[in-house]
DNA sequence: TTCCAATGCGAACGATTGCTCGCATTCATG
DNA sequence: CATGAATGCGAGCAATCGTTCGCATTGGAA
């Protein structure tokens, strides 16, 4: 993870605002005009701030972004979390149900920042974005797995689960993040849940041909 | 696309020596330091050219770094096309052997450019690589339908060759392209044969949980 | 109200870098 | 060899941008 060490935080009411303004205003130039354009003096432009004041608590411009990404990636990832909720599934058709759908509403939050963040980063930023999502869907059908293991035809429970999280990530992506091929979003649940389904179903295979 | 609109034509043979040899160079130093750090004056360097040299062929940076990414993806794009083969298929399982196997290797071309391509280059190259390696695998799926339709589970052909070309394309990416959670190589390709498979035959589900 | 610490300000410095332009060198043609 | 076109060179200009620092303003405790 790019590192967030902050100068100092801020401790009065009016500096706490500032501080924010700051996160706001680099999500929206991030946005709106990319990040080789999102320079500090804009930053501090578009916060209404001094640059002075970004300096505060800002080391250096890396970490005002990085700060972006990782308010964006704890929002993500905490949706991703509780949606799924703690009670155990009922089958395996509703823990996937589950995980899907909240991945969904996870990634309803400011998709055109996830996509700026997913297209244009500093590399450690995506790849640490990218890892973070997967991980949390990996985690949580690691989490159901005990439950449902009986209909499940996959040996490697590892292997699926990063399988599984790649599938899903890349689905949602698709049809949320980098509308390209524009998948109806009603869509997009449906077939990643039939797409999980069916891999974690599958019986093993032989080469029989290729 | 980035455009590639080139000032000129290198004609003679020194000249297109340089003009290849600035594209490699300027691969090399994305590989070996990233994009921010590709600039012309270390290209020039690198290249063994006076930076008046790149000018006399490319307008702007943007330019060069573009035809890289045109290159590169031309590339990737003629293996998979190729690989697939213009046989007919003896079976679905066979020509999803086949595609898979032509993704996979066309993967194994400069893996670590396609990575900084993919993690950090401008908007627009990024989302035309995915687009244009996701299309090649549509367009190959499509090719073989006829064939193979009896095979298929799925109504909507339109649908299912998107999600097989972002399944194929994420699985790949994952184990060749972003080695995060190692999968290895040798997995990597019958695990994505098996979700591919197992979607393209699944039956059409009703929501019976969720 | 007083006073100091916390906070805010923004001009300006230094470093980087994209790109130009005038001149030097090489090639093709006769 | 002679000539002009093609190509190559790289110092340096202009613009951008990250960051600092000295001063101004504000907040809160006494």
């Amino acid at each position: 993870m790019a590192d967030i060490k902050l100068r100092k935080l801020p401790r009065q009411a009016r500096s706490r605002s500032i501080f924010e303004s700051i996160l706001d205003a680099t999500a929206r130039i991030l946005v709106r005009e990319g990040y080789g354009r999102t320079n500090t003096n804009r930053i501090a432009e578009e916060a209404g701030v001094s640059v002075g004041s970004l300096y505060q608590y800002f080391p250096n411009r890396e970490t005002i972004v990085a700060a972006v990404v990782e308010r964006h990636g704890r929002r993500v990832h905490r949706i991703i979390t509780e949606a799924s909720g703690p009670e155990q599934p009922l089958s395996l058709d509703n823990a996937v149900h589950r995980i899907v759908g909240a991945v969904v509403t996870a990634h309803r939050i400011d998709p055109k920042l996830h996509a700026i963040l997913e297209s244009e980063m500093p590399h450690m930023a995506v790849v640490d974005g990218h890892t973070q999502t997967v991980r949390a869907i990996r985690e949580q059908l690691l989490g159901i797995a005990p439950a449902v293991r009986r209909d499940m035809a996959v040996e490697d429970l590892e292997t699926a689960s990063m399988v599984v999280g790649e599938i899903t990530h890349a689905l949602v992506h698709a049809a949320l993040i980098h509308p390209r091929n524009p998948l109806p979003p009603a869509d997009v649940e449906r077939e990643t849940v039939r797409a999980v389904l069916a891999y974690l179903q599958s019986p093993v295979r032989t080469m029989d041909s290729g």
